[in-house]
DNA sequence: TTGTAAGCGTTATCAC
DNA sequence: GTGATAACGCTTACAA
């Protein structure tokens, strides 16, 4: 920070006017038009920025949002870090940002250290039980934390259900779902809801393996191998709840000397893209990030937060990106 | 913000003590041990938290950094921007973080905004001639921005030393350099300079092509294009100068019939991994990113800014990835 | 050692 | 419409 910035004072004086009519200039409130060019010019000449400290110490607004991360390195949320930046310059606003890597005791504490930040308001995308605080506004991604608290997550109910009739559609006759994700139930354990509910009602058969987040991937690779019988798996279209998981398993799968997409059609969900450009990992359910970083600023920083929807999922679309027959 | 947190003043009188004793126990200043206590009990019955933006207005500092990057969608980006926030919070500081989509226009104005608020310092990846402030602790990633602005950049010329004496090791005999990246000159240049000098040294023939951002990357497949005859390319051993041209250069390779690493091994540079995980996208030399963000922070937040280097190369490494033959 | 009081740069309330 | 003046919550001499 710094040692002699000049001050509204500073600039009243080298304008000749009062205080008052110097911050009411920066304020857009009414003053004589003369009196605006004469604070202006002053200002200009002087290189004057208002203080953002001292106007959120007194006004109790800072332009500032805390967004809350497990990490910044998973293409995913430095996807949606990027946006949720992007729509609060729009609005003026600033991010701070806090990175959590999951733990349950960095998550409380960064709630913490935000309190003390007097910042407008958190966007959280936390996998733990929180104590927040009642009335610091807070939007939370993909997991549902109290019917208090806005959600806005991607419509997982329907991409898995996408996932689904996109295999049929392609063919597939005996599917199966591989998931993996934290322990704490979220928005995104729906991903396979949808798909199961699509094979129950087409009555398709449909096998699946559900891991938690740390157990052995290796599992997955018996999981095929067991299903995989006189050079013939049992499936030919797989769904993962992630790309991730979706590129792990292709390999797992090329390993089995399977061909994808010709042996078996694979779905990956995300839509993550190389370089965080535009080529997809694979065939996948396109969250639509920016809108969803949109509307979570949208509600965050609402006039009246009384009216905000418990839970808001936004629409998702299916990529083909080469692990399925098109 | 908050409608009627408790301040020092409701600790103090909750506790039985002066305004000036509760500041004190928070700044860890000597106080009676049954003060101490009486405090830090009171405080916590009403759940007290330092406001920071009072205490920034008061003190000066604000224990905040403000992070500008062209984006967070670029892993190299989104990896550095994360090392730089662990490294922060370790250090007790926050990062804001500012999106620039590399356009000198947002970069400018960038700075402008940090400077209303009032953080202690800058770290920049920007790419454009700016206008900083003399007396705003500042430092520069991968473009020396003049004399008096650190720069910490990962040893580019030595990252492409490394690559020649690499592909020579493993047996190349005829090599090329592909390129492309900003128009402004920058520390990263440095990578086909370190390359093409051992080339030089040890009478290898180098061939080169140097694109800049916003060129057409078919000119790289013409280039390539050019230098395939009869089945047969010009040379055995490629360096591009990021991951992200060898991933794509690796393409037109294989759309050319080549194989990779048997007909032509392939050298990249940055060290990004898929999912932000372990996997590489292949070969390449590594930056440290890391200790790149560790020592930017460290220079940034020294107490005497006056003995700052101008210039800090951190040590990079190989790493294979598939696209050489080891 | 503890308490008191003067600001830090703004905004907001009033008289003028 | 303009211009003193009192907060906002905190730090820091300085006095007790």
């Amino acid at each position: 920070m710094k040692g002699n910035m000049p001050t509204m004072k500073d600039v009243a004086q080298e304008a000749g006017v009062a205080l008052g009519t110097v911050s009411k200039v920066f304020n857009g409130l009414p003053v004589g038009d003369s009196y605006r060019i004469k604070v202006e010019e002053a200002a200009k000449r002087l290189g004057y920025q208002v203080n953002q400290y001292a106007r959120g110490l007194r006004s109790g607004k800072t332009f500032t949002v805390a967004l809350i991360v497990p990490g910044l390195e998973h293409p995913f949320f430095a996807a949606l870090a990027h946006q949720v930046c992007a729509a609060l310059a729009q609005r003026d606003h600033r991010m701070l940002v806090y990175v959590t890597a999951s733990r349950p005791d960095i998550e409380q504490s960064c709630i913490n250290m935000v309190r003390q930040n007097k910042v407008d308001g958190i966007i959280g995308l936390t996998y733990n039980p929180l104590e927040l605080d009642e009335d610091l506004p807070f939007v939370s991604i993909d997991r549902r934390l109290g019917a208090d608290i806005p959600c806005v997550s991607a419509d997982n109910f329907g991409g898995g259900r996408m996932a689904a009739e996109k295999l049929l559609e392609l063919g597939c006759t005996r599917l199966a779902f591989l998931h993996t994700g934290s322990v704490n139930p979220n928005e995104t354990d729906q991903r396979g809801d949808g798909f199961e509910c699509v094979c129950r009602a087409q009555g398709i058969s449909c096998d699946a393996l559900r891991l938690k987040d740390g157990d052995d991937l290796e599992l997955f690779r018996e999981f095929l191998r067991t299903h995989f019988n006189n050079g013939r798996l049992d499936f030919d279209g797989i769904f993962c709840s992630t790309d991730l998981l979706a590129w792990q398993v292709r390999n797992m799968l090329e390993g089995l000397g399977l061909r994808v997409p010709e042996d078996v059609q694979l779905i990956g969900f995300d839509g993550i893209r190389r370089f965080g450009g535009q080529e997809l990992y694979g065939s996948t359910i396109v969250q639509p990030v920016q809108r969803m970083a949109e509307t979570a600023v949208d509600i965050l920083l609402a006039k009246d937060r009384s009216t905000a929807p418990a839970l808001v999922c936004l629409p998702v679309s299916y990529a083909p990106g080469g692990t399925t027959k098109e």
